[in-house]
DNA sequence: GTGAAAGCGCTAACAT
DNA sequence: ATGTTAGCGCTTTCAC
């Protein structure tokens, strides 16, 4: 039907002739075009042109170059927090002219460390991830030893070398809470899993920090799994001395609790006042508006990407890269849940067909 | 700090030397084996292990094989149906052994253009996308003919060999519409934008069909953008002859919709009944749960994703590439902003630090 | 069965 | 400022 012949894709050699010039000449009109006269330089960019060419990665990374391809890992893309996030990434990438793998770890180590090695092997220029493991892994260690950049989002890893880019997790989770006790709670518990995140743990602490200085009895419902957040909270509400108020820690225990809410007909925030951790789409259309300490995904990963291309761009072989640690701060978005009276209102955008 | 020399990877040759063979012998043992001696196989299988040895991408992809990577292209990742897609997409080839290079496109068919001759630079095994143009661009006809497998997800190209993954749009459209005129509803208006693309035009197609069939009248309000729904909304609202129900064509519209009408002070269904394409997060916990026409972003990339490695696997090569169509089915979701009463209770997973 | 040679497309290092 | 040479690690081709 089409083109019996897979017609060899245009080399810099065919460039070249084309231009009437030296392989190496392509070569450097390409990379930068430093040394190369304003005429030629033109010339081949023409050819270039003309011919369509593109670069062959292979052959780049063959001859000891790094791939133009960064690597970003993230536990799921399912997650509109992580898939935000990851948007922004490769913005930032396409901007520098490189492209980015993609892969999601399930929230398992094994699964990183599988992808990690399979991104070392594909010479990727630099690596951001949010880690699944709070120290390095020898794979990690490996990347790190190997000269590749590596920026960790949302949690930090010991013993390795990366930049990093934190959420202010305890002070905002303090700011909440302390906008409850404002309201006059005396009574707040928090609830939430997986404890053993950084980010988690920052966020209970801030949540300790504020009850305490309240002088104020912490209330704190660790809960294995997402599952289980609705069972825990039924239990703990129909039981004797239900708090009148609740901080969830992350943005799936505040819709696991809104739904069972729902189902035990308690109504916010006359019956219960709630403060959640990470913003929800939708959230100002929702029954009741939801307040809630917002954490920007898109900032987490424009800062993280921007930390990595100077990384990049510094091009600190092997020896000590430079590490960096950046803290992003939150806000704290009043809706109704906690009390308030007022109205929010939001703005939506993008589009899909 | 850490080890100053970045310990040079070991090699074929280095293989072979150990092994005391040719590195033809080592390739050989490593692709399957084959005319090799029990015994050299076993020897070299030992110097492999020793050693360590990864063979190097870069090289077979500079010898012509393709890489163990496709490229995934959708118009953004910001919004959860496509983020949804991609996840799916990736689970899929990691399950193949692959990784994805993901990127957006940003509803811009130079974007699209760009990427996908940088995709080919990297000589992906194969390519999803979301097409931006219904004709096929000279780029797209190059990775065909040059033997790399497409699938086209949500839209089709006109002119190009590529397997397809498309929605009921109409069907789906139709079967909402007529949910809405079962309510016994006269007036109901059709609302959204991007008409030019194929999928909005069979969902407005299939609203067309529903109202011609029931001999009503249809009211298409087409608008330029996302932005303007608003506008367009109460505009119409505020005129003469408001329609009774609405059916919005995608989800951003459904959002707009929902957040003018908020505004205007309009009770779902009470005042307007309405019924939207596409599903929202959370919409089971709205003010007014909202009755929508649902299609598998999952389904989709899986699709996909499948049929892409069942034409890698046939390695179909620069020849005549299997054409495969797939149309998902879209499923109603009655909640109650049609006008039902019953309350519905879904479910919430996945989970984030 | 096994090996030697050639070369994929590119760029670092060295001419000129 | 531009060109020449060599070789990255692998596989295809052909010889033995």
């Amino acid at each position: 039907m089409s083109k019996d012949k897979p017609q060899r894709k245009t080399t810099i050699s065919d460039v070249a002739r084309e231009a009437g010039v030296a392989q190496m000449t392509v070569s450097r009109v390409v990379n930068g075009g430093n040394y190369v006269s304003a005429e030629v330089r033109e010339r081949v960019q023409r050819a270039i042109a003309k011919l369509g060419y593109q670069p062959n990665e292979a052959a780049r990374i063959l001859k000891g170059q790094r791939a133009r391809t960064i690597g970003l890992i993230v536990p799921t893309l399912a997650d509109s927090f992580f898939s935000a996030c990851a948007h922004t990434v490769q913005e930032v990438a396409t901007r520098h002219g490189y492209m980015t793998l993609i892969q999601t770890s399930s929230n398992r180590a094994e699964v990183e460390t599988g992808e990690i090695d399979m991104m070392v092997a594909r010479n990727v220029a630099g690596l951001i991830l949010v880690p699944m493991e709070m120290k390095a892994s020898p794979g990690l260690l490996a990347v790190q030893s190997a000269g590749i950049p590596i920026v960790t989002l949302d949690r930090v890893v010991k013993g390795l070398s990366a930049s990093e880019v934190l959420v202010e997790n305890a002070i905002g989770a303090e700011e909440g809470v302390r906008h409850l006790i404002g309201h006059g709670h005396k009574q707040i518990a928090c609830l939430g899993y997986d404890a053993d995140l950084l980010s988690i743990q920052e966020r209970i602490h801030g949540y300790t920090t504020a009850m305490k200085e309240a002088g104020l009895h912490p209330q704190i419902w660790k809960v294995e799994s997402a599952r289980s957040v609705a069972l825990t909270l039924q239990r703990k509400l129909e039981g004797p001395q239900p708090p009148t108020a609740l901080f969830t820690l992350n943005n799936v225990t505040t819709i696991q609790t809104l739904h069972t809410l729902q189902q035990l007909g308690i109504k916010l925030p006359r019956d219960l006042a709630l403060v959640g951790f990470d913003d929800l789409e939708l959230a100002s259309l929702l029954t009741v508006p939801i307040t809630v300490v917002r954490q920007s995904a898109h900032e987490l990963g424009r800062s993280g990407a921007k930390l990595l291309f100077d990384m990049i761009r510094t091009g600190a072989p092997m020896k000590e890269l430079p590490k960096t640690r950046l803290v992003l701060p939150t806000e704290l978005v009043i809706r109704n849940s906690c009390g308030c009276k007022g109205v929010s209102r939001e703005i939506v955008a993008a589009g899909r067909g």
